[in-house]
DNA sequence: AATGAATGAGGATTCATTCAT
DNA sequence: CATGAATGAATCCTCATTCAT
């Protein structure tokens, strides 16, 4: 098995110094990343354009990978943070407006930064971050399979697991294929229609009948 | 903007022994793709096993680019040819069926080779293969876009363009996450239920009511 | 010519605690050289085990090298007393009593601490204390050849420089080889014998006939 | 325990090219030990003296340990072809002409290189040659002692193997002391002092009574 | 056409040393 | 005096690519 360099962060970091070292380092990988790619991001070059020396850098973060580590965590907790916030606000609606605002909401959250979700979601494999990865699918999961068991009276009988992933598959799958065909899908009529067609997809597949 | 190298092949290897030559490199590439990685997939490595010399190597592929996008290409090309055999032995049938078929096929083409599905995916950015990839995207909607129009008097009112978008992209989406959960994924039941859960989706979705 | 860094203790440490920082560096630097050899001796690491900060270790030493010269400097010191009391204790014996109790003195001074003998003696070069060495080696001489010479009238006629040379040069090369060979040399019955023959060989060469 | 980095070179070398690349390398390395230590041997600088690329440096060695394990390795394959043919031309002699071009030999060797020697013994234990070393000094040893062996008519009861070793030792340990105190051994007569001295040493040691 | 030795720019990483706090 | 975060020159090594044979 190969070996693979190590991932987690060297220091706390407590001082507030050093945290706005360690944001500055986070936040230029993450630009140069979106930029120019994950080959053009060195290590050098990601110290410089965080206005700090690369021994900094290694003071930090024992390795590269550990650094894209970071911004792929970063995103995460952004993402789950939405993710979170979305479900809860939705808690108390019926299915077809809770659907609907997912769908919008993973849309919304796609368009922020696709370059970046693109990049991360290359590197993911190269960072050692599966496990990370898995956990955040797997909670992503388990909240849109709370929320649907607990409108399990509205809708026909499924297992709720299963049900989880196909629609959390579907809307994924069309909000990321949306980023990905820049050319034709900015227009906010063409959003507009996809959002309701997922809606009404997911909404058909998970109401009785 | 970063000048990309050059990624066409050199040569249209007319004689057969040239023929082997390149087929052997991207056969090589995409195994040491495969099993190591990008990072890992020097053209040395590749020529070596390959059985040519590095030079061989340059004298049908004018960088290491050119290899990895050759192997996109015949990835690209299996898939499509099974595309179209199953959109055309699906052409006369009902929509259910044909949706049941044609999610089949798709977990079907995600198993055969998840790993190179994966690392092919990855490296489409750095290939320049984004505008090959797009055209092999834009066909598969086309196809299916061509099917669902002749089928449009079991569907409800849709526009077809948006409505293959969708379905593409939500079979493709269960597929593809099939394939990454290794773990949970693999038992046949589940792989049935799988399938008989999308289709259930995809044929509410299209049909009226 | 390449300029060597400083060596030479910044401050004489009068205070008690200054004293026991050195102390502390100085023994920490030893610790590191043995345990882990003069590659892992970063200053930062040597710092760490002192229990000091880096910054401390510059205020009293001015570079790596000088501690490393302090490590070599203290170990001369610790031999040197050895060898003053035993020659001292030696002072009236005769020649073949002398000469055993050098011979055994010379052997378990190697053996305190033969890995700190090793590596301080591989960075002499490095530390510029190659004088400091020399010096070290000249009193050795001048001491045995002292001793030589008040027992001139049991050997034969011999130039007492010379003869001092060829004895320090044989005890000590017997006794470092034997801590080199770790493996077969341990038991107490070699140790004796080395004793033994090294005593007849040095005793025999100096006596007449 | 410490990974050590490889020190097996890598390509047999067989052709002529290669060959004198791989010497050019060993030369320059050799070169650079000698004139500025082990830490100014950087492998760029190497290559550069040896008129190559670090790429072919790297191509024919794994790592800068195996570069200085090479020049190890051909060091001492040069004083074993010397200790070789110095006994095989002693085989005959009676003992004290034997021990006299031993010693004139062993110094005679010493004096070849002697900073070469310095920093090849100093640098052993980073290149795991330990047990390469050991092997050649237990070669000199058999060799010695067989000698030895040989002679034993001449030479009073003794074990032959401790004989071997402690004047291997002396032997050794004159010639070494000899080369490093080199402002005042050099002159011709000093040392043919020293060699008359040490074979009277070591035959008075061996000989009976 | 094939070979594989040679190239060298470029990248990840370390560590002695400084200096603001 | 002490601290330890910051520095950046320097090092080892890789690998895409070329070209003499």
């Amino acid at each position: 098995m190969a070996r693979k360099p190590p991932t987690n962060p060297r220091k706390n970091a407590s001082q507030a110094r050093s945290r706005a070292t360690v944001d500055a380092l986070i936040e230029a990988t993450a630009r140069i990343l979106v930029r120019d790619g994950f080959e053009k991001a060195s290590t050098n070059r990601i110290a410089e354009i965080a206005g700090v020396s690369v021994g900094s850098l290694y003071q930090y973060f024992p390795s590269k990978e550990a650094l894209v580590a970071a911004v792929i965590d970063r995103h995460n907790r952004e993402i789950m943070q939405v993710v979170r916030t979305t479900l809860a606000e939705v808690a108390g609606m019926p299915l077809d407006k809770a659907v609907r605002r997912l769908v919008t909401v993973a849309i919304e959250a796609h368009r922020i930064d696709p370059k970046l979700h693109r990049v991360l979601a290359e590197q993911i494999p190269r960072t050692g971050q599966l496990a990370e990865v898995e956990a955040f699918n797997r909670e992503v999961h388990a909240l849109v399979r709370f929320y649907l068991d607990s409108r399990r009276k509205e809708m026909r009988k499924i297992d709720p697991g299963l049900a989880a992933f196909i629609c959390v598959s579907a809307i994924e799958a069309v909000a990321h294929n949306m980023v990905l065909d820049e050319a034709e899908m900015l227009s906010e009529r063409m959003v507009k229609a996809l959002v309701d067609e997922t809606t009404l997809m997911v909404v058909g597949y998970l109401q009785p009948k």
